[in-house]
DNA sequence: AAGACAATCATGGTATACAAAACGCATGCA
DNA sequence: TGCATGCGTTTTGTATACCATGATTGTCTT
């Protein structure tokens, strides 16, 4: 079978008619985790999972109550159906947590759980930065993660804030997209979700961390010299530190996390 | 034969009594979230993901041809519902893909993937046992790894085969779960299924690899030893090797995966 | 008054109904 | 002959119906 295959199923029992009209692109959109579809089309589902997902990191729903399956089919429009497929992927991604009879619940964040994913993140991280700096040759992400790394905002402006997350994640997330390695890509992602949790969290309680600008124009640096371990203990002790200014965080303010 | 309505009786019709707040569930003990159920509590949909999760290691489905939700349903003997829950969250460990109007497909193995695979397992674990010999203090679960290390097997005994199989899984598990952390773990675990769904597809050409009793066993020597760097690097150098031997094999008898 | 118990109701899991869309096929037109 | 188009079948996404289970509350017993 696919040994040495390009992915993609073969239509096995159909040697019938060779279709030979690329009208249909048989590559187009399949439903994907990850960020596949950008597709404007998408199902209920999909969007569901997407908008519950968001609300999720940015604090909407707080993660001591409970949600119906009924009560969220109303709010977001649709019936039981999407919300149990949403939900299903969401607990997969420890982002809520279904207790049978008593509902969804948003994941708690814990500190014990905040160190467990720093922890997470160190090793998973770490060895995307070697790597990046082992195999990089794409010059382009290289430069476009200079770029980002390069972001700042205003102390205490929102907006500006929010902003610097998204760059935030998309320098880690470009980071293990150099390692090309789908995986990895996907793992820094799923955490990116819980950390952006967090940092919402973070500005509710009215604390906005500092831009690591340094921090990360060195790894990029580290991975532009080909200097694997350089980059793979700089990520590290960047994480460390992040993990660091968020403990002091969450045992100065005590439980809002 | 389309179209049998039922027009269904009223139900009884409640006069819709007091009480429509969402009470308080408040903060209950069961921290029952992290390991999936174990206990006899089995639903369709959980069996149905197990049941299709274990056919798909095993290899019962080739990753060539497509399965559709109705066909499945009769086969695990349900409705389409449960069959599409287990889908969806397969598809998220990557197991399985589902293309809109073709059907449901394992997922391919090339080896491509299977780079990647190794790839993360070496990244991941590696980290695991650097972890795991930082704080380990777990004696008891040291010992049962280095008795799982210690597993064997009589070449071309299936059988034996799939218990060393077992045991290797219990033994990369185990050393995650040295680190007390989940989400180490849960990595781990999903990489496992990965793994020995590829040894499984190496039954399939007749391979049975060695079991590799003296480096299982140096890595919790170094473990023992508290000897991250050590445990890190021979870790590390057992997954490499790992995946010389399994590409070895994918190269050369082609075909099979 | 406290606790056991029964009635009742919400909830979640599952099956099924319905609708839109995709595929396949065949036919018609150039 | 070849391509476009229309229809029927299949599939998929979604809504809803059904039912067992578990939770909550009120009542009764001691």
């Amino acid at each position: 079978m696919p040994s040495l295959k390009k992915t993609h199923p073969s239509k096995g029992r159909r040697p019938k008619s060779r279709r030979a009209t690329p009208s249909r692109p048989a590559q187009g959109g399949f439903r994907d985790s990850g960020a596949a579809s950008q597709n404007g089309r998408s199902t209920l589902s999909e969007r569901l999972y997407q908008g519950l997902k968001r609300d999720i990191i940015r604090g909407v729903y707080p993660p001591g109550e409970a949600l119906g399956e009924k009560e969220l089919a109303k709010r977001y429009k649709s019936s039981r159906t999407p919300v149990r497929e949403a939900a299903v992927r969401l607990q997969q991604e420890n982002l809520l947590r279904i207790v049978p009879n008593r509902g969804y619940f948003a994941s708690s964040m814990t500190i014990n759980w905040l160190n467990e994913i720093y922890e997470f993140r160190a090793a998973v991280e770490g060895a995307c930065a070697e790597l990046a700096a082992r195999k990089g040759n794409d010059e382009k992400l290289a430069d476009e993660l200079a770029r980002l790394a390069q972001t700042e905002y205003e102390t205490h402006d929102r907006a500006s804030y929010e902003r610097f997350i998204k760059a935030d994640t998309a320098f880690h997330i470009g980071m293990a997209r150099l390692t090309r390695n789908p995986m990895l890509v996907r793992a820094v992602s799923d955490m990116r979700c819980h950390m952006e949790r967090v940092m919402y969290a973070a500005i509710g309680i009215g604390y906005y961390g500092e831009a690591p600008v340094k921090e990360h124009s060195e790894i990029v640096q580290a991975i532009r010299n080909h200097d694997p371990e350089l980059a793979r203990r700089l990520m590290y002790e960047h994480i460390i530190q992040s993990r660091a200014k968020v403990l002091r965080l969450a045992y100065g303010e005590s439980s809002v996390l």
